[in-house]
DNA sequence: AATACTTATCGCAATATTGCGATATGGTAT
DNA sequence: ATACCATATCGCAATATTGCGATAAGTATT
């Protein structure tokens, strides 16, 4: 007798089983789950000009890896791009800041520090 | 002509060229980078008691699953665990979620809202 | 010792992520 | 048109993550 699991999705995460702010959370939380994209993040705000293809000097990747760094921070919404020919100027998108600014600090500050086990 | 690369680490992040803190940044953000370990902290913060294997019964998610992601939680070290026989009492450590508050805040406060592109 | 209970770990399958060389793309300048 | 420049995308290799059934490990109870 054999039982089939009746969605088989192995391996894949199972966001119909969470709500959207939690999976909203997680995906912003990606933006900052990489050193990379971090450094990317923090030179964006450094250098308050967008600096472009210079994240590839700044960075010791290859411009094919930062670029799909940028490309994951651009589907989060947390950069945008703006065409300058024959470079993209990248900054932070302020919305979408504002957004995980409120969502980490909702989750953050919801803690008041008291647990059981301490 | 071969040219090998100096250090052959494909698809593996290059933690060595970032620094501690953009390191320890991307690790905590990893803690809230599935949605399954944001219901498990959300959860933990809930109810102030530690719910341990509760936690397989409010997630549709199988005991070894759950049991991974807290795995995870304890390896940052944003929960901690104290074996109660035969349970084990899950909750936030205090410290960890303290430095996670100031190093998502530190970032997240960091940017002043000025872009040149807008 | 045997049983019951909870949690951790193993092993597997499948998908996702990371990194980068090579190449394509979209635009300017000559 | 051609050459050039910066960026995006493709294709590959390798590692990492996710999910879960099965099993192991640890302890309390009988």
């Amino acid at each position: 007798m054999v039982f089939l699991c009746y969605v088989c999705s192995m391996g894949v995460t199972r966001t119909e089983i969470f709500t959207e702010q939690q999976n909203r959370i997680a995906d912003l939380a990606k933006a900052f789950s990489h050193p990379a994209r971090v450094a990317i993040l923090q030179l964006l705000i450094a250098r308050k000009a967008c600096v472009c293809g210079d994240l590839v000097d700044e960075l010791e990747l290859a411009q094919a890896t930062v670029s799909q760094h940028l490309k994951e921070l651009k589907r989060i919404g947390i950069i945008q791009g703006e065409i300058n020919p024959p470079r993209v100027c990248y900054c932070i998108n302020p919305a979408v800041w504002e957004e995980a600014r409120r969502a980490f600090g909702s989750i953050l500050e919801s803690f008041e520090g008291v647990t059981c086990c301490n």
